[in-house]
DNA sequence: AATCCATACAACCGCAGTCAA
DNA sequence: GTTGACTGCGGTTGTATGGAT
């Protein structure tokens, strides 16, 4: 590109561009230089000429020789970047064509963030131009409040989404739910997702969609466009079962993962918009058949933007975490008037700085910490001056003094309640007020202010509340309940890391959980599913124990 | 003319998979 | 079975460019 080597065309290098070669904290470029200092940043048409000259000599591959060989102060990986996106014969350079473009949104919407994937379906194209091409189309079209993909393609996902909702619908009433219920795996398995093979069956579609994520099985109700006719059948075993791997270790090391599930409420609405759908989708209450906020449907694929490529079955059930390539303005600023949130950008910023540390070693102060320890504290709060109010009696599931209630750093005062609920501290925000800001604005929908509240999404378990209103006993008792199901991580900590002791009463808090979490969209099959699954194969990492979330756990007691 | 801002693009970075020693 | 080099992928960042103000 011309402005890319117009800084340095003959080779000379500003002393900013010369790095020594990483070491292992940053593995670019770290291995094979011996102390060489290699260059970095754009490559000059003499380093092309070099690196051609090599790549026709020994052909590629093999790229930390170049360095070696051709003494090019370049890192194999800048070389073999630089190759495969610039220099290797057959590119095709210049803007994409219409036919390119439509190629590239309807494979997005059939795989996802797979350039690699989707630039082998386009001949001379590299999948960092189609990733550029994606991202900035993404901004535009957000921009514009334009769905991300066309009308065709949103038709086509309601079709999709309800025919296989009826073929969902058969999957599960023939297949016993019971599958998932049987074993008792408070010890928590290391390898887990195995364990669902044996159940797959149970998982919707199946046929088309073998590789169902847990996490979209998790979140199928909330995102769960169909897609199943187009799938592509990609991903490596190995992969899948790493992003398993990952999130069930987030899941109990840290509460990523918990915002990567929270993260696809916003990508899911995000999905809506892309589909020219509205969010929260409609839901028929009539016919109690969620169109896509429904029971069964399998995919995820539209709801972050990704999709589980399939391979057939007896596969681990692969996590697949969201994409976060979607920017706060994405998360927030759907509609023209929504304006960023302090909340976005805690988001952000917690999805750029998790936490180090477990939900139990660490309760740090919400107002240092990022939102999910905010929701985490919170959570914790309520459930203290609810305990302190109570008559203090115990049951099996109260969590144990000094875990948190008798914390001293957790017993709020009710001013600080009042600060919590400031409402310009990010702090201020629980997951409802997320939930509405999140929710997007359709361009010809009005403010912040008019936006749907969450009672749209949680129907009538969820109240929107001025954060004015000062704190009462019997709000207190409200807000248990209005709290869980407004803090996702406690509702995923809770519920998914649920013991079943006794698996009926816990059953139900877990499926409540998911209910309330899920708008009660989903079916009594599917929430038992999912709660069966959780309680079943014992999601979660052996350090996100029972005891990580007494405090949340308890707010999910019956009364 | 200066500044701002959106866009396009190249390159960097970290992570994870593969494979051979 | 372990380790390290190599490789591929996806996300992010940096910056040149051009249009708008």
């Amino acid at each position: 590109m011309s402005r890319m080597t117009s800084e340095s065309e003959n080779g000379i290098v500003s002393n900013n561009q010369i790095e020594l070669p990483l070491g292992e904290e940053g593995n670019y470029c770290g291995s094979a230089n011996g102390g060489v200092v290699l260059k970095k940043g754009p490559w000059t048409s003499a380093e092309d000429a070099i690196l051609i000259e090599y790549v026709k000599k020994h052909g590629e591959g093999n790229w930390n020789a170049v360095q070696k060989h051709s003494g090019l102060f370049r890192c194999g990986k800048s070389c073999r970047l630089r190759w495969a996106n610039h220099l290797r014969p057959n590119l095709k350079k210049g803007a994409f064509t219409q036919e390119e473009e439509q190629l590239i949104i309807e494979l997005h919407a059939k795989m996802g963030n797979k350039w690699a994937l989707m630039a082998a379906h386009l001949p001379g194209r590299t999948d960092n131009e189609i990733k550029n091409y994606w991202n900035t189309r993404i901004k535009r079209r957000q921009r514009a409040g334009l769905p991300l993909y066309p009308p065709e393609a949103s038709l086509q996902a309601l079709q999709e989404s309800q025919r296989c909702l009826n073929i969902d619908r058969i999957e599960i009433r023939n297949k016993s739910q019971h599958d998932t219920l049987q074993s008792n795996s408070y010890g928590i398995p290391n390898v887990i997702f195995d364990n669902l093979t044996p159940n797959q069956s149970i998982i919707p579609y199946v046929p088309e969609l073998p590789d169902i994520t847990a996490s979209s099985m998790l979140m199928k109700g909330l995102s769960s466009f169909q897609y199943g006719s187009i799938m592509s059948p990609i991903m490596h075993r190995q992969k899948r079962l790493r992003e398993a791997t990952t999130l069930l270790s987030s899941f109990g090391g840290g509460m990523k993962n918990e915002f990567h599930l929270f993260d696809q409420f916003q990508e899911v609405d995000i999905a809506a918009q892309s589909f020219g759908l509205p969010f929260p989708f409609d839901y028929d209450s009539t016919t109690k058949n969620p169109e896509f906020f429904g029971e069964n449907q399998g995919s995820h694929t539209l709801a972050n933007g990704n999709f589980s490529a399939s391979k057939p079955t007896s596969e681990a059930v692969k996590l697949e975490l969201p994409s976060l390539q979607y920017s706060e303005s994405d998360l927030g600023g759907w509609g023209p008037s929504c304006s960023p949130s302090p909340l976005i950008e805690s988001v952000d910023a917690f999805i750029q700085s998790p936490p180090t540390g477990t939900v139990e070693s660490e309760c740090p102060s919400p107002r240092n910490s990022g939102l999910l320890d905010a929701l985490l504290h919170e959570a914790k709060t309520l459930s203290s001056a609810k305990n302190q109010l109570s008559d203090k009696s115990s049951n099996s599931s109260t969590v144990t003094p000094g875990d948190n209630a008798d914390s001293p750093g957790l017993n709020i005062s009710e001013t600080e309640w009042e600060d919590y609920g400031h409402p310009f501290s990010p702090l201020g925000h629980t997951a409802t007020s997320l939930f509405s800001e999140c929710t997007p604005i359709s361009a010809n929908e009005s403010s912040l202010d008019e936006s749907p509240s969450c009672e749209t999404f949680t129907e009538c378990y969820v109240k929107s509340e001025s954060v004015d209103q000062t704190w009462t006993a019997d709000r207190e008792k409200e807000s248990s309940t209005w709290l869980d199901i407004t803090s996702p991580d406690a509702l995923l900590d809770s519920g998914w890391l649920e013991h079943d002791s006794a698996y009926g009463k816990d059953q139900v808090i877990v499926t409540d959980a998911v209910e309330t979490l899920l708008c009660d969209d989903l079916s009594s099959e599917s929430k038992q599913m999912a709660a069966g699954a959780s309680v079943n194969h014992g999601w979660g990492h052996s350090s996100c124990s029972w005891n990580n979330m007494p405090a949340v756990y308890q707010m999910y007691e019956l009364p």
